[in-house]
DNA sequence: CCTTGACCTTCCCATGATGGGAAGGACCAT
DNA sequence: ATGGTCCTTCCCATCATGGGAAGGTCAAGG
């Protein structure tokens, strides 16, 4: 009925560090303890493991994830309030995405201009020494 | 024609912390200081830290900034190896776009079907909670 | 000359999520 | 009883950045 920190490790995905890390931060409930002080885990507890291994693999921060535990075993919900953190996240996701991609573009716009043989002339050191430089990444986004 | 670092960072767009760190850490030489023991920054060393500074809004981590700025003051240097990193670079950014890509959209997918008024109904925290779960993820990417 | 305010110095601490590893106790099978 | 595998807590490192304290420096103005 009850394991051990390893075997709820192995059962979850979530590693024994990382176990006992969001007890100690409170994202999770104090685990219960055998008479020699070994954490136990029983089924409900893989289960939020789980629920906390599945919102981080979507990429949802700690702090997200202890309001998604709450909404969670909260039964009055409102499902829109779990739709607006949903949503907040993809939001976040879809900026950061945005701003790496200017960055590849950029960079794959300097690269082809790069000729990349012996020769020493090369357009993305004379950019990010401070060139023409910039604009460049402006320009980029939006075309 | 010298400047203190507090000057040399609005020059730049380098906070003074991040210079000092990047002195500490060898990325940069050390400073020239006055008889005082102040830090001063002269022509050569502000085109440094905009050259850093740029790498950085291009995502280069200090260690690809390090192998840029030896190229940089190689004059000798061939372009394909400054265009292998630029590239490397563009490959991690985009694996990165993908994973946060993967994300977005699974968080797409379920939010939709998500209703998102009182109810307490909610299909996002039924995923999470390990309902039909993880193969969406991968079909969103592949789709 | 002295004060005031803006600046500089070094040093320590925090972030967020994760891993590594040491020292020591617990458990189980032989 | 012994060895191997597990568990415990505690400390340290990552990566790039910021915050802030305690104290020295400098320039301007009274």
């Amino acid at each position: 009925m009850s394991v051990t920190i390893g075997e709820a490790a192995r059962a979850t995905g979530v590693s024994a560090k990382m176990i006992r890390y969001y007890e100690e931060t409170g994202l999770l409930g104090p685990a219960g303890r055998t008479a020699a002080g070994y954490r136990v885990y029983s089924e409900p507890d893989l289960h939020a493991l789980r629920f906390v291994r599945r919102a981080r693999d979507l990429g949802f921060s700690m702090r997200e994830i202890a309001d998604l535990l709450a909404l969670w075993h909260d039964r009055s919900r409102a499902s829109g309030a779990v739709k607006a953190v949903a949503l907040d996240h993809v939001a976040d996701l879809r900026r950061r995405i945005g701003e790496l991609e200017a960055m590849a573009r950029t960079l794959e716009h300097l690269a082809e201009r790069c000729c990349g043989d012996d020769r020493p002339d090369c357009p993305i050191l004379d950019d990010l020494a401070g060139g023409a430089g910039p604009e460049l990444a402006e320009a980029s986004v939006g075309e």
